[in-house]
RNA sequence: GCCCGGGUGGCGUAAUAGGUAGACGCGGCGGUCUUAAACACCGCUGUCCUUCGGGGCGUGGGGGUUCAAGUCCCUCCCCGGGCACCA
């Protein structure tokens, strides 16, 4: 009977859909497990990075109900966001219609894969029964104060006619477009993620990788120092946040941003057209530019004055923009001597350097003279009430110096001790139509207040121009009334859709409950996730997001009735709502593949340092002679081709009436059907590098693309494709499919080939289980193929009885059943099992079968391999000395010298030292 | 510049606690089968030397600790990711 992957792989979905194999029900007498992957955006195809992240999910989601867990393993749809946009303006199509079109196209292409995903649990962000309690969540941040409406520069991205998070601006570019983003004063809707700073520092309890960790305690960036209070001699005040008040005394300048709102009246009448030029100038400056590196420090002198509250002295104030806004009270104390930043500012305006601090075994600094700030351990000096108290490179109060200058500023009041963070508030307003409707009106008089209805529905017929929000235009939406009846305004902006995906993982505990968020009852029993994985590309914004969504609906009581639940049950509370998810883990990413560029001969002729051709053509063998420019073609325009030739790389100009040969493509060729060399980077349809996968499970099988994804990277790493070695794999799975199908007929049977085989699948028990509770699937499924081996070699002897080679055929099966379900359930069944493959419990090792009857015993000289002796395991040391003495290769060596030293570690190795 | 990863055959990768480097697969080479090719099957495959017993070298470079280092320490180089005038 021949494999036949397309008829066994439908057919199997089929079967399972029908008997509702992955339904997950609540059952408080067997242990949970909810595993969850980081839902898709419904682009429209599923690609092999989908796949990459996705089955392996799958696979350990089985692995766990195999090992006797009750799983929940869901999935959905993060439907909110611009693409759809994007369509509706270029295509005329709804945002509504284009995404539920691909909803559809890709649920078949997840069925596909054979995943074990309970589709009863799925949930589509875009759904007003789902996005109505996003719009619930809001008004509850809202009366909670976690959500409030400020004023800030905000980050407005020009291409997209919005405002976007901190986080998702990188080097001054929106992150998805890659466009330009400006600076822009606006009043908008913010979260007080700050609020949970602290918090969200803290990792105990959640088995999150390391990097991932490192990320967001960067991201949120705590510093601690103190606020020291400066006085202007126009009266005003300015609080200053510094992580150095041991080094006050020697503030010689004060710099504010150019934005800051005292500098107007700080300015004197002769400095103000300076100042003004400057302010103009830097708002004009674009991020990208402001962060150019080596940027020679530039600032302009305000005229006026403060006074540095710990000496009296007065010191004057300038403007400059390395002092940002949104840091700190965007304004700085400058200490030039001890700050490298302030010393370049000082040298290049020529303001006073005062050295605090005399470095440890050196001379006191001199702060004419000095070269640049000094930053290290020393004595503080010239610091009147601190003078002489050490200072280390310790940071906050960890530092002598500084716990001593805070000390003594709080007893003053001039200051006291303060910590600073990188991390802004979270801006959640987004001047989109295809999003969740922020549920806030505008009153007549002035007030702001909840809607008092949800959900706030998105309007059916939007009027899309490509231009601002269709919502700000749209009066049948935006008027509405509120609380008290008297006509108002609705908030026409949108929320951030990360904001959908921070609390996805509820809804799909109970999608259509229509009185609460989620059902306290499946809550109480599945919370919180146990294994979360996805890409890296996350860290800093969707897992920060929902960590800090998990605490604040917490505080907000969202999650009370589920811990009633939960006590009733017996189950203690106490920290289930912390964090939502408790491991976390992330894949790697799929490269494309490494192409070579077609090899070109060329002919034509050389024209004022240029190579214009008559004609090329594609000759894979051709000669490096064959031409006078033959060569692999590395770069392609339309009319240009950049050639490597054996020793230069040459430009080709392709006029229009050169002469173009491809073999292999009929008719007239051009330039554009040349293959050019592709390095190894991310797959994307411009490049044309990208791998198909239902291309490849309509040849190969899904099973065989899951177990190449698996087997052919190290998951945590990814990779470039590599589309050749899809073939190991697919013989792999033929080959279980020989072992499980073809009737086994002992010959000449022996209990040692018995046992050993049944040892080889006792011992691939426990590395399976080992490396998928690892997530090493490379590992798995090398231990399997070992086993495959030594079953194909069995048969092929036919020295094994039938009860070890169908024992080690049925660990085959069993094991492989989490990476390759449909294959493994349809042998499964053809060898008269009744029940599904994927309810049978996981296999334990046998110690007694799976322990090694002799193990090799290295014998080395002076720590060189010399001889290998088999050895019983239990060998005891002098026995192994005396073995390792008697071999006849280390009796040559031991002639050699005389031994001074024998270090034994049986049963493994006898290193011997001689001399 | 700072913070994380990482560097092992032609390639993807592997190596629980410092103890046989290269498991497993791809590719390559040789053979069987075939009129032939593909498939399949068998064998070999880090590198150099070899009297075919074996020996030298080998995990980015250099140094160190140790009986023993891919693994630990110091230092440098390269690649990937994150942050970056953060007071």
């Amino acid at each position: 009977m021949a494999y036949d992957h397309q008829k066994i792989e439908r057919e199997w979905q089929d079967r399972w859909e029908a008997n509702g194999l992955y339904r997950s029900v609540v059952d408080w007498d067997r242990p949970k497990h909810y595993a969850l992957t980081m839902l898709p955006y419904p682009s429209g195809d599923l690609h092999m990075g989908h796949w990459y992240a996705m089955t392996p999910s799958d696979a350990r989601a089985r692995f766990m109900r195999m090992k006797g867990f009750n799983v929940l393993f869901p999935m959905g749809f993060d439907a909110f966001g611009l693409p759809a946009e994007n369509a509706a303006v270029q295509r005329n199509v709804h945002p509504a219609d284009w995404t539920w079109d691909n909803i559809d196209r890709m649920r078949r292409q997840l069925r596909s894969m054979g995943a074990m995903y309970d589709w009863e649990r799925e949930a589509v962000s875009c759904d007003p029964e789902y996005y109505k309690w996003t719009e619930w969540l809001f008004r509850r941040f809202f009366e909670g104060d976690i959500a409030y409406r400020g004023e800030a520069i905000v980050n407005w991205s020009p291409t997209l006619q919005t405002v976007l998070a901190n986080e998702q601006v990188i080097d001054g570019r929106d992150e998805r477009t890659g466009q330009p983003v400006v600076q822009k004063k606006m009043e908008q809707w913010f979260f007080a993620i700050t609020k949970y700073a602290d918090e969200l520092l803290d990792f105990t309890g959640i088995d999150w990788p390391e990097p991932v960790k490192a990320m967001q305690t960067n991201w949120i960036g705590r510093s601690e120092g103190a606020e020291v209070v400066f006085a202007l001699e126009t009266g005003d005040e300015i609080p200053v946040f510094t992580t150095r008040p041991d080094t006050l005394w020697g503030a010689t300048f004060m710099v504010l941003a150019p934005e800051h709102g005292l500098v107007d009246a700080l300015t004197t009448d002769g400095q103000r057209a300076a100042v003004d030029e400057y302010r103009t100038a830097a708002a004009g400056r674009s991020e990208i530019e402001r962060m150019e590196a080596d940027r020679e420090k530039s600032g302009v002198f305000t005229g006026g004055y403060a006074v540095n509250p710990v000496n009296g002295e007065r010191i004057p104030v300038w403007i400059a923009d390395y002092v940002l806004l949104s840091y700190g009270s965007g304004a700085i104390m400058a200490v030039p001597a001890h700050d490298q930043r302030d010393f370049e500012f000082a040298r290049q305006f020529e303001l006073s350097v005062v050295p605090v601090i005399r470095p440890v075994g050196a001379d006191s600094l001199d702060g004419d003279s000095m070269l640049e700030s000094y930053v290290g351990p020393g004595s503080m000096v010239n610091s009147g009430p601190i003078d002489g108290v050490e200072t280390t490179d310790a940071k906050g109060r960890a530092n002598p110096s500084v716990a001593a200058a805070i000390d003594w500023l709080s007893e003053r009041g001039i200051g006291e001790e303060a910590v600073n963070y990188r991390m802004r508030d979270w801006l959640i307003s987004r001047q989109r139509y295809w999003g969740g409707p922020i549920p806030m009106i505008f009153r007549a008089d002035g007030v702001i207040e909840a809607a008092p209805e949800l959900p706030v529905l998105l309007p059916e017929a939007p009027a899309f121009t490509g231009g601002p929000s269709p919502l700000t235009t749209d009066e049948s939406f935006l008027e509405t009334t509120d609380s008290e009846g008297e006509p108002a305004r609705r908030e026409s902006d949108t929320m951030d859709t990360f904001m959908c995906s921070s609390w996805y993982h509820y809804r799909y505990l109970s999608p259509h409950f229509g009185t609460a968020p989620f059902d306290p009852e499946e809550a109480a029993y599945w919370l919180p996730v146990d294994t979360y994985t996805g890409g890296a590309e996350h860290a800093t914004m969707h897992l920060l997001y929902t960590r800090f969504f998990t605490k604040a609906m917490r505080d907000l009581g969202v999650f009370d009735d589920a811990a009633r639940v939960m006590v009733e049950h017996g189950r203690d509370p106490e920290g289930m709502f912390d964090e939502p998810m408790t491991q976390s883990r992330n894949q790697g990413q799929i490269l494309g593949e490494e192409r070579p560029g077609d090899r070109l001969v060329i002919a034509g002729e050389w024209l004022d340092g240029r190579f214009v051709a008559e004609s090329v053509r594609v000759d894979d063998h051709a000669a490096s002679d064959a031409g006078p420019i033959v060569g692999e073609l590395i770069r392609r325009t339309e009319r240009s081709l950049q050639v490597r030739t054996a020793d230069a790389m040459v430009t080709v100009e392709v006029p229009e009436d050169a002469e173009v040969e491809v073999p292999g493509i009929d008719g007239i060729n051009d330039v554009t059907q040349l293959r050019h060399y592709l390095e190894v980077q991310r797959m994307s349809k411009s490049k044309g590098n990208t791998v198909n996968p239902d291309e490849l499970v309509e040849r190969y099988g899904a099973d065989t693309v899951r177990l190449y994804l698996m087997f052919a990277f190290d998951w945590e790493k990814g990779g470039p494709w590599d589309s050749r070695g899809i073939s190991g794999a697919r013989r792999f799975i033929e080959d279980v499919w020989k072992i499980g199908t073809t009737a086994y007929e002992p010959g000449s049977v022996s209990d040692d080939s018995s046992l050993a085989l049944r040892r080889s699948a006792h011992q691939t028990i426990t590395k399976v289980s080992r490396d998928m509770e690892a997530f090493k699937w490379n590992t798995a499924i090398a231990a399997l193929m070992t086993l495959r081996n030594d079953l194909l070699d069995a048969r092929r002897k036919a020295s094994v009885d039938l009860d070890a080679w169908n024992e080690a055929a049925n660990i085959l099966l069993v094991l492989l059943a989490p990476i390759a379900p449909h294959i493994t359930e349809e042998v499964w069944s053809l060898r008269d099992n009744t029940e599904s493959i994927h309810l049978q419990a996981w296999p334990e090792a046998d110690p007694k079968i799976a322990a090694d009857q002799t193990v090799t015993l290295v014998v080395q000289v002076n720590g060189k391999v010399r001889d290998r002796i088999d050895v019983s395991p239990d060998i005891d040391e002098e026995t192994a000395i005396a073995a390792a003495m008697a071999s006849e290769r280390i009796q040559e060596w031991l002639t050699k010298g005389e031994v001074r030293k024998v270090i034994a570690r049986p049963p493994n190795l006898v290193n011997l030292v001689i001399s």
